[in-house]
DNA sequence: GTTTTCCTCGGGAAATTTGCCCAGGAGCCT
DNA sequence: AGGCTCCTGGGCAAATTTCCCGAGGAAAAC
């Protein structure tokens, strides 16, 4: 008996890449491929396959909604990420939406094939890469960063992130501007970013930012 | 008579999945791979490949300054970009570095061996995808702002966007600090932003940054 | 009731960045 | 040769960031 998989990533080439890879190995075949979320929850009541490798970045609904999607139908699907993110709060958001593993793309290619057995016998699987930034990002919390902030420092967080400036933020707020650049350092030390750039990539990802950035610049 | 092709991408996975793509097919192998433009450099000038193809986001010095690097050797080099970014900004900044070809990742995956056959026989190479945005983008008006920075300054904002520090930038191209920082200046005023934050901003509407902000912070 | 804790607000001082100007050199076009 | 742009970085004042600190208040814990 194999283990059935079913691939869901937008890139075609890539999804070859890894069937290609993965029917290399004995006891594992492919039986279904999908390009999106959507498709991917249609190929998941098809075919059950065993174990489904998701991809985080899609169109449309990315992979972790998928996750929580397929979870929702069936609560003992095993699904892997398989992501280029070597990232702690994606690995999280993945794990509380139901995934059993998360692989980085940039490990060695079994990596891939012997975390898909894994998962399928039961045991999660996660990469060397990300178990260090986890290990190294969450030794004190675990939940997402942004809530641990006080509402006053949300809101300049927010402000912040519409690309005001610290005198705009203090005189909307009727603070020093002093207190604004305080506030600033300590959302950024809270957060565990070194620039204003990781702030606004950190927080799209935790959907403060709109997705395409429509700000007025 | 083989087309010898040199993969150069960071992801041991993608690589192996081009690889066996690749080698499916008559009259095309794959003799060298490499995991960053160093070592890509490096590959070029061991095995002398007829086609090389790039992911352009690297970490240290990006593959468009690898493309750069291997014209600055030899002029005849035929250099294929495969990459995510459906960006035509990257497209054009790639062309004027000297590449052939410019595939995107979401082609289906024969595109990406014709587009080595292509290329070797000397005629450029271009998606479907890349045509369509190009010619949308320079129909509706005239260049991006983006597009008239010089090719250092373009190489420096990748970093920049890719939360380097400046120090880390200074390092990647063995520049000094203060230089970066000029252009990081410079860069800021040619595109009329007053922070980081409005940069990212504007360069997302550009399509320099991945639309969820896929960077691993 | 009192201590502890957290939030809010800002000062101070050192370190760093920003804003802007300048200049030499390489390489191109005419 | 003369004029371009590009790449490289120094200089320097002004602004900002970084980090530490304290005071006042509210809320929660003891």
């Amino acid at each position: 008996m194999t283990i059935r998989v079913l691939l869901v990533d937008d890139h075609a080439v890539v999804r070859e890449g890894y069937r290609r890879l993965i029917e290399k190995h004995q006891g594992i075949s492919v039986v279904a491929e999908a390009e999106d979320a959507a498709s991917g929850y249609q190929a998941f009541k098809c075919h059950g396959p065993d174990v489904v490798v998701v991809d985080v970045s899609m169109p449309g609904r990315g992979g972790i909604d998928l996750v929580r999607q397929i979870r929702q139908l069936d609560c003992d699907a095993r699904i892997l990420i398989f992501t280029m993110h070597a990232s702690a709060t994606y690995a999280q958001q993945a794990f509380r939406a139901g995934a059993r593993g998360y692989v980085t793309k940039s490990s060695p290619p079994d990596v891939l094939v012997s975390a898909i057995r894994s998962i399928y016998s039961g045991r999660p699987a996660l990469c060397a890469e990300i178990n260090e930034i986890i290990a190294a990002s969450s030794l004190s919390d675990g939940m997402s960063v942004v809530d641990e902030l006080s509402p006053r420092a949300f809101e300049i967080l927010r402000m912040i992130l519409e690309a005001k400036s610290t005198d705009e933020i203090a005189a909307a707020f009727n603070l020093s501007p002093k207190t604004v650049a305080n506030y600033h350092y300590e959302i950024k030390s809270k957060l565990g970013v070194r620039s204003d750039i990781e702030l606004v990539y950190l927080c799209m990802r935790q959907g403060l930012v709109a997705p395409l950035a429509e700000q007025a610049v």
